[in-house]
DNA sequence: TTTGCAATGTGAAGCAATTCACAGACATGA
DNA sequence: TCATGTCTGTGAATTGCTTCACATTGCAAA
């Protein structure tokens, strides 16, 4: 079996087509690989298809006029993206990049749209998939709208936590190296204050700071702080 | 005919389907009518359809902890609203007002979630949904992460203008009565600098006020002042 | 190792927007 | 008609955050 064709039966859209399906879309797609850092696509590209990350992990943002610039998701492999170009949209309107080494498998409009139209699996598939999103970009705007930036920050690790989140003997460890820079460009802040904050919660006691590298110590208290139950550690790595 | 069908079919979800099919969903639904500002449901309500407005206008909207309120969105007749319930969530996040006197048309789970599966049209429709109101979030959380205050109101008049706007001798007016305070709940912002940036708009002759009404002097200008193309107002009403 | 660059830490100054407090205008129902 | 409540206007005080400027630290490539 091409590895391709294994892709594509692991991403939960195409979970329910039958073999002949499969060997159909596979056929019909092109992988490409990406170094660490390197662009997938860009505002404006052409939005020739959806994407399915086979390996790696990229993260989709968005650049102002003036250069500012905010990340609005992080994909991980199984997932797909791309996806408005689902809505008609003849192009991008963010820019995908590849923060690992990445393997990415292209999935031709036309392919898509048929598959759409054949497939009532993979059309609720698409209907949740947007669904989430969308939940998940409201709640954001609900944050910004009421929280201050402390609260925004504390919210996002322990999101980070919930996701990425590994249990040590000093409290839980975020297996995600983000930047300062990268914490602000998420929650709509600025370096400067990032650091100050996060320095602020050290000295509380809430957590450790390595370089690129955050240790939740009181996971309690911070969910407490935001009015959030404190997350239960799902599917912690070893 | 009675006047239930005649809604659904004038709902562009439901365009495509048969008649058969119509008159199965009409038995199924339910109408009712709510006065004006009167809640049709609220957070935490459970959430046991889709909502289809056939007169009437809808606020969506969200309240933080503390109290204040966000306007999500409006809806308009033929719309539909309330679909995060297709998502499986058994409870609403945020609440819906009539605005207008409003009669509104409920179609159950089970009913809409048996046509999504059925009908290619209706669930390719409903992805096409969530896709354009995500988009619609998406801009507004750009915007918020930004823009200033100022920016985020002008920027706002427009699409107003856009969807209610109504030329006349002094420029176009916006068709729709909102506060200071709705302005303010909508760019997320408070009602004193909405009323202070409205003033100084008015003396820069960019608008006109009056009570609980604008009027946009000079649209080319405040497009221009967002980067934002002049729109042609489509579908002016007399 | 050394060197260079990105990431982090910190303080001072500035500013946009909120908060608070109150006054007048208008509108609508009694 | 009056009266009451919502909507609008305005100013002073405060603040949370940004901006700017620079020092320091540590990782990674040469």
């Amino acid at each position: 079996m091409s590895e391709r064709l294994w892709y594509l039966k692991n991403c939960d859209l195409f979970r329910q087509l039958s073999p002949e399906q499969l060997t159909a879309l596979e056929s019909r797609c092109r992988v490409r690989k990406f170094p660490r850092n390197t662009p997938i696509y860009l505002p404006a590209d052409h939005a020739d298809g959806v994407l399915l990350l086979a390996e790696g992990r990229v993260k989709i943002g968005s650049f102002s006029e003036e250069g500012k610039q905010t990340i609005l998701a992080f994909i991980e492999p199984g997932e797909v993206f791309g996806e408005l170009s689902l809505m008609g949209t003849p192009e991008r309107e963010e820019y995908a990049e590849a923060v690992e080494k990445s393997t990415v498998i292209l999935i031709p409009n036309d392919v898509i749209q048929q598959l759409l139209g054949q497939c009532p699996s993979v059309s609720l598939g698409v209907t949740k998939l947007f669904g989430l999103r969308r939940q998940r970009v409201e709640r954001r705007l609900k944050y910004l709208l009421f929280r201050s930036n402390r609260d925004r920050l504390v919210h996002l690790l322990i999101e980070l936590a919930e996701q990425y989140g590994k249990p040590t003997a000093d409290g839980v460890e975020l297996r995600i190296k983000l930047s300062h820079q990268d914490l602000a460009s998420i929650i709509g802040s600025t370096r400067e204050t990032v650091t100050v904050v996060l320095g602020e919660l050290q000295t509380e006691g809430r957590l450790k700071l390595g370089r690129r590298k955050i240790t939740l110590t009181d996971m309690d208290q911070l969910a407490h702080s935001v009015n959030v139950a404190s997350p239960v550690l799902s599917r912690a790595q070893a």
